[in-house]
DNA sequence: TCTGGGGTCCTTATCCTC
DNA sequence: TCTGGAGGATAAGGACCC
């Protein structure tokens, strides 16, 4: 989806509409916080996602900043994946505003298709999509970017080598600045075509041999990954960064313990899990983040005693200097031993087959504490 | 001066067991 | 008894994605 966020704050205030809108954080650009989606109108102006919100307020001081409101795009996203439903059921959501439709079974021609999806999603969300055709995922998202907004674009198998050559080596999945900076360093590679020039043994050496081999096949768009339409959750995490720094340990503590609450009550509460690994994260004033990790004897559902390890973990982290911003992440899931039986398989199937982000169930966690 | 929050995956180091 | 793998589990950090 183009903008989704910023479209749709347009879409149900008419007045934004041909202004430059920022969404971020909590609507008020002088506080901490980045820039999730910004209209295009605020592109004009450099504004990007990821940026700080005070930098985009000294970008375009004239721009309107909106407050995430995650609810109400979730429901906008479920509309859209089910209007996407209607075209085969092997759609593999990414995040709220995009997907892979894996459309190999339907025999009419894919660029009539495309067109079809982009009038249905404009004429029944009134908001506009751009959509890449490809031999396989890697491919179609590549090609999904390469024109926007409401752009469409095939890439046909034969094509592939040829027009991923001229791109940067940032369209790969894996590659970003780091990576890029790296392979700019070392082999002064700056595009696709480039990497395709390089031999596994070169890559592998230079990435190591995991990610040497992916590439290898990656910058060949070649990629065999399946959509995926079922998901099991590996952690759950919440977060957050202080408005001003935080020295008190007291101020900590009691904010790791109400963001483990947090944890607890969507993990184990609301999707059924066990814990056995607790993760506690502290960012300091210098933006260095440390994290510190317990894995317990057995996986567990006792509050009292994650709260504890919680504490515990934070207290084993120096907190010589103001904080920034501090985590609680669970993970190593399990799910509790079932009397009698053995687990009903369409019961492990459903329960967090899908990233919390789009069950439109869910309540909005609250996001700011303390 | 600034740098969110939710995730996944990989690498490296270390410890332990066989 | 000592030494040296192999390999798994755990911990920490970091790159990357939206």
């Amino acid at each position: 989806m183009d903008a989704f966020f910023a479209a749709i704050e347009q879409l149900r205030r008419p007045e934004l509409r041909g202004r430059p809108v920022v969404v971020g954080g909590d609507g008020d650009p002088r506080k901490r916080g980045v820039v999730s989606t910004a209209s295009y109108e605020a592109r004009r102006y450099g504004i990007r996602s990821a940026m700080p919100l005070r930098h985009a307020l000294r970008a375009c001081p004239h721009a309107v900043f909106l407050p995430v409101d995650f609810e109400t795009y979730r429901a906008y996203s479920a509309r859209l994946m089910a209007l996407l439903r209607e075209y085969t059921p092997l759609v593999e959501p990414v995040s709220l505003d995009e997907a892979f439709l894996d459309c190999s079974h339907r025999t009419e021609d894919p660029l009539a298709l495309a067109r079809e999806i982009q009038a249905r999603i404009r004429a029944e969300l009134g908001l506009t999509a751009s959509i890449g055709i490809g031999p396989n995922k890697l491919v179609a998202k590549i090609a999904a970017n390469l024109q926007k907004p409401e752009g469409l674009t095939m890439i046909s198998a034969e094509e592939v080598e040829e027009r991923l050559r001229p791109l940067p080596v940032q369209v790969l999945w894996g590659v970003g600045p780091k990576t890029a900076a790296y392979l700019k360093q070392t082999h002064n590679i700056e595009t696709v075509g480039d990497l395709q020039a390089l031999p596994l043994a070169v890559l592998q050496e230079t990435l190591g041999p995991r990610h040497g081999e992916d590439l290898y096949r990656l910058c060949r768009g070649e990629d065999d990954s399946p959509v995926v339409t079922a998901w099991e959750p590996k952690s759950y995490s919440r977060e957050t960064t202080f408005q001003v720094d935080v020295r008190r340990r007291e101020t900590l503590v009691r904010t790791v313990r109400a963001l483990g609450r947090e944890v607890w009550a969507e993990c184990v509460r609301e999707d059924g899990y066990r814990v056995r690994t607790v993760t506690v994260k502290v960012r300091y004033h210098t933006f260095r983040t440390q994290t510190r990790a317990l894995t317990l004897p057995q996986a567990t559902d006792d509050l009292d005693l994650l709260l504890r390890t919680a504490v515990d973990l934070l207290h084993r982290h120096t907190l010589d200097r103001p904080v920034r911003l501090v985590g609680v992440r669970f993970s190593g899931l399990a799910r509790p031993p079932t009397e009698g039986a053995a687990a009903s398989p369409s019961q492990t199937d459903l329960v967090g087959a899908q990233p919390a982000f789009l069950d439109t169930s869910r309540r909005t966690a609250s996001r700011t504490s303390s």
